[in-house]
DNA sequence: AAAAATTTTTAGGCATGACTAAAAATATAA
DNA sequence: TTATATTTTTAGTCATGCCTAAAAATTTTT
């Protein structure tokens, strides 16, 4: 009769709506959350049975309203925890989200309201992803991927779509974050490597990475 | 061969060491814990195999010095969070408990010397509890109980052992926190309640609850 | 010192949430 | 459209860590 929701269930919860909140596959839930697919079938016989996910055999799973909201209470959780951790107690932006990965499960509402009121109630984490509000509005994505600008273009970069630390490490060595401004120095065809610049030296980026780097239009 | 020490166990060695690190009782563990005291046996026999605890059948626990240093480990995360929450958060009193004892299983190393450091390396948390440095060392208790103290004695309160949430909503009322300077006002016969005084009105004290506040004779 | 009371351990269960291996369903290729 | 490959589910295991009930050991009373 209790309810005491657990850490798993709130990852499996967080997975789904990262890759898109419905119609989500066993496999790629499996490839997430690094479980096999037989655990996952498993543990959606049970988010389903608590209504927290409509699941339909060999077809996919999809949130419910209720199992969304949690989602995004999590998800809540971790992003401000990563924005604390930075602007409150000075970590590096690779080390944040690990960190949030555990705290998010156990601080209570008391804290993540302390810190929210903190940082001033911000909309978007350091890594420019946006944290969604008490009630379950999502503030707007900001920008597009860095491979959709022409070159010449200037940017201001809005968000970045990597969690990978050797990733994060590099791109902060090169004021690569949320803020930054650049110029599209040149793009290779076939999709092929983009080059920003600052004025200093021409930073590449694979073309994979540039398709994780979002960015608006700037003077 | 992996080792990953799990909440349970953490909170199994902070309640040894609370009771006093040596030939702890089955069922004064059961109760501090509140688990049957068969489920402790079960977990003891555990402890022993990893070397945390030396276990004697029927006779009781006692922490090895591994299982001591893992205690100390917990507790120093517990007190300085306690202190933290208090100190950057501006938690009351009587929250920081329980999230403490939430918080203290999952934050990492980085967090512990960030906040730490943040705090100048305090050595009592908010209740007056000594912290344990990271080689395991643990500064001093200090002072007495109050009922250890003759009447007419100025005394400045060093320590609370309680952690009723009512309790320590009452103490802070009356400004009953480490560092507070009180005077012994009265002291009833065959552990009859104490009443102290700052000079506004008196505060009397069960003697249960005088015998968990801990003082030093000051000016 | 035997009987009675208390404490502790053993035995057996149960929920959670992972796993592997095999069966079944679905998707793709011949 | 049948054969093959892939994905997903089922079936059965296992570790963790709690539980209750019963047996065994220890302690207290008489
Ligand atoms: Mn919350
Ligand atoms: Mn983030
Ligand atoms: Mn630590
Ligand atoms: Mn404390």
């Amino acid at each position: 009769m209790e309810n005491p929701i657990s850490s798993a269930v709130e990852d499996y919860l967080k997975a789904i709506f990262e890759l898109g909140e419905k119609d989500i596959k066993t496999q790629d839930l499996a490839d997430s959350l690094k479980f096999s697919p037989a655990s996952v079938t498993g543990m959606l016989k049970k988010l389903s049975k608590l209504n927290l996910v409509s699941y339909k055999k060999y077809y996919g799973v999809s949130l419910t309203k209720q199992g969304r909201l949690m989602a995004l209470e999590t998800i809540r959780h971790h992003r401000l925890i990563e924005t604390y951790l930075m602007q409150a107690l000075g970590y590096e932006w690779h080390e944040v989200h690990d960190e949030a990965d555990r705290l998010e499960h156990v601080i209570s509402e008391n804290f993540e309201e302390r810190i929210a009121k903190l940082l001033g109630n911000p909309s978007y984490d350091p890594h420019g992803d946006p944290i969604p509000c008490k009630d379950g509005i999502m503030p707007q994505l900001l920008g597009q991927p860095l491979i959709d600008f022409a070159v010449g273009t200037n940017i201001k970069l809005t968000r970045i779509t990597k969690q990978d630390s050797e990733v994060l490490i590099y791109l902060a060595e090169n004021e690569l974050k949320p803020g930054g401004v650049f110029t599209i120095e040149a793009r290779a065809p076939f999709n092929g490597p983009l080059t920003l610049n600052k004025g200093k030296k021409p930073i590449p980026l694979s073309y994979q990475l540039a398709k994780a780097i979002y960015a608006q239009a700037a003077i």
